[in-house]
RNA sequence: GCCGCGGUAGUAUAGCCAGGCCCAGUAUGCGGGCCUUUCGAGCCCGUGACCCGGGUUCAAAUCCCGGCCGCGGCACCA
């Protein structure tokens, strides 16, 4: 049937089917959550404490915290500090961690931190090598080969009984670092060979790396997976929303459920978030850090990604948030860029930010003409003025490419024209201005004006803008944010001793 | 190298499972205009994408096969 027959068909035999189909109205919801019922979800975030969190762990945290909320469930948060030797927690990061979720709006019903449930893995351990699925493997770094190549160490074919007592003998200390490892019993030809009998507690000399929470207490300690397997049931996570870098990972803690019969949860992998010029990287964070630590401020850096560092910027909770929830829990990857973060940021800040006149790079004028009070709203939206007194004689700034404009509008004040040094008035009116479509240009008195310092975050390197704000900007503390008329917006970061103030540029 | 997962404008995302309302929607960016005592916000117009090649079908962004590219994993890290 050709098109055309088909339509003739259509019209007389089905004309419903033509109607124009009404768009449904498009709202932005987070993709439903596989297999969950409201009030039975529970989900977790379960950050490993050895350093700050930054935009990418954010992506999880906030999924969940949303799910959690969609589907009036329950969210926990699970430090993960099992490794005191190369991923060492940092004793000041449980609560860096607590800080930024709190601030991002995350909530979370439960609290657990691993290093403080030791005893908990090792009871689970002591079942599954009585079940036969987990074993003591003696053969050292033989044993690893032995895998490596399809084959095994022999002592997996003995006795539970003869691995119980050599889990004991571990616990008591009998064994050093790398002597002695508890594995779960996989596919020794598992195509992936992490896959093959993956190590489920191993020694950590804990004399030597003490933990920050139970310092040398213990040197058995569990490997994430086996950690991650045991404490995800027991706490009765339903969903578990993570990194696709955990896919492998899946795999291997599918053993840890089949072995003690427990029905595992719907795993959800996501894809990794970054931000465009941006380092969220903690190694290289910390790196940068040790190797120049006089060019950059700390973790909370505004050239980092961290959640500390876009807080410092000036970034709202909210933005954030936004942005996380419309790029959704998908599993590509997703780099954002600045000015799509900018823009939602912008949004949210607009309604709220007062507006002060500050002027960079500038020139002064000295003022000639009347006497005028020029009242200046601190919002466009908002009735509140602030008033600022020009007469005759009185210095004013202006940016230097301002000057060049020749005859302009003095915003809220008067029309002047602005040459030799000199600002002289040539008229009172509004409507002058705009007929002549003069340029409205901000300015700043000398008498009081406050020198503020503007640094604006490039990649690797911090632009420093000097110039000065109008009086106004000292009824303003730390972490206001405001926006400066035809400059941007900025969060104040600091006030020195002298009165001058230091800032970030949040964005345009 | 082996194993796994992806690929829609500059960026992000909708549509893909259940093929036709899609010569592909939205946001942001970019260009232009309107409005406005800000170069901000708002409004209007424009710009620009289905990785490539086959196949199935009346019909493919959507299903199938092959290729290419990207990402992840391959720890006694998490």
């Amino acid at each position: 049937m050709s098109l055309e027959e088909q339509l003739s068909k259509l019209k007389t035999e089905f004309p419903e089917l033509l109607e124009e189909k009404v768009r449904v109205e498009e709202r932005r919801v987070l993709q439903p959550l596989p297999g969950a019922v409201e009030g039975r979800v529970v989900v977790r975030f379960a950050p490993n404490p050895d350093f700050y969190i930054h935009l990418g762990n954010a992506r999880p945290a906030i999924l969940c915290s949303e799910y959690a909320k969609m589907y009036k469930g329950k969210m926990i948060l699970r430090f993960e500090d099992t490794d005191p030797r190369t991923k060492t927690p940092l004793r000041e990061v449980y609560d860096a961690i607590r800080e930024d979720l709190r601030w991002l709006g995350v909530v979370w019903h439960e609290e657990y931190i691993q290093s403080l449930r030791l005893n908990i893995y090792y009871d689970i351990a002591r079942e599954m090598i009585r079940r036969g699925c987990a074993y003591v493997d003696l053969c050292g770094d033989e044993g690893k080969k032995l895998l490596s190549e399809g084959s095994y160490c022999p002592d997996r074919d003995r006795d539970p009984s003869w691995h119980l007592e050599q889990f004991d003998r571990m616990l008591e200390g009998a064994y050093d670092e790398g002597e002695a490892v508890v594995r779960v019993k996989t596919d020794p030809r598992h195509p992936n060979p992490s896959v093959r009998d993956w190590v489920a507690l191993r020694i950590i000399d804990t004399t030597r790396y003490p933990h920050p929470i139970v310092g040398s207490k213990y040197i058995v300690w569990p490997t994430y997976n086996y950690a991650v397997s045991v404490d995800d049931h027991l706490m009765g996570v339903t969903h578990v929303i993570r990194g696709r870098e955990h896919e492998v990972n899946t795999v291997k803690q599918l053993y840890v459920y089949n072995c003690m019969s427990w029905s595992p949860p719907v795993f959800v992998h996501i894809g990794r978030l970054k931000l465009e010029g941006f380092i969220l990287s903690k190694s290289k964070i910390r790196e940068l850090l040790s190797r120049e630590p006089e060019k950059f401020l700390g973790y909370d850096d505004p050239r980092f990604g961290t959640i500390a560092a876009l807080r410092r910027r000036g970034i709202l909770p909210e933005a954030i948030r936004e942005l996380i929830l419309s790029v959704g829990a998908k599993e590509t990857d997703a780099t954002i860029s600045w000015a799509n973060l900018a823009s939602i940021n912008r949004k949210l800040l607009d309604p709220i930010a007062d507006r002060i006149m500050y002027v960079n790079n500038p020139e002064e004028l000295v003022y000639e003409g009347d006497c005028v009070d020029a009242e200046i709203p601190y919002h466009p939206e908002r009735p509140e003025k602030r008033v600022i007194r020009l007469c005759r004689g009185d210095v004013i700034m202006v940016n230097k490419d301002d000057v060049k404009l020749g005859e302009v509008r003095l915003m809220g004040a008067v029309n002047v024209k602005l040459e030799g040094g000199r600002a002289i008035m040539t008229s009172r009116d509004l409507r002058y201005a705009r007929e002549r479509k003069l340029q409205i240009i901000q300015w700043v008195p000398k008498r009081d004006a406050v020198k503020l310092t503007i640094y604006k975050p490039e990649g690797l390197e911090m632009k420093k803008i000097e110039g000065y704000a109008e009086n106004t900007l000292k009824a303003y503390k730390v972490d206001s944010k405001l926006q400066l008329v035809r400059f941007g917006f900025i969060r104040i970061d600091r006030v020195e001793e002298d009165g001058s103030y230091k800032a970030f540029l949040i964005h345009e």
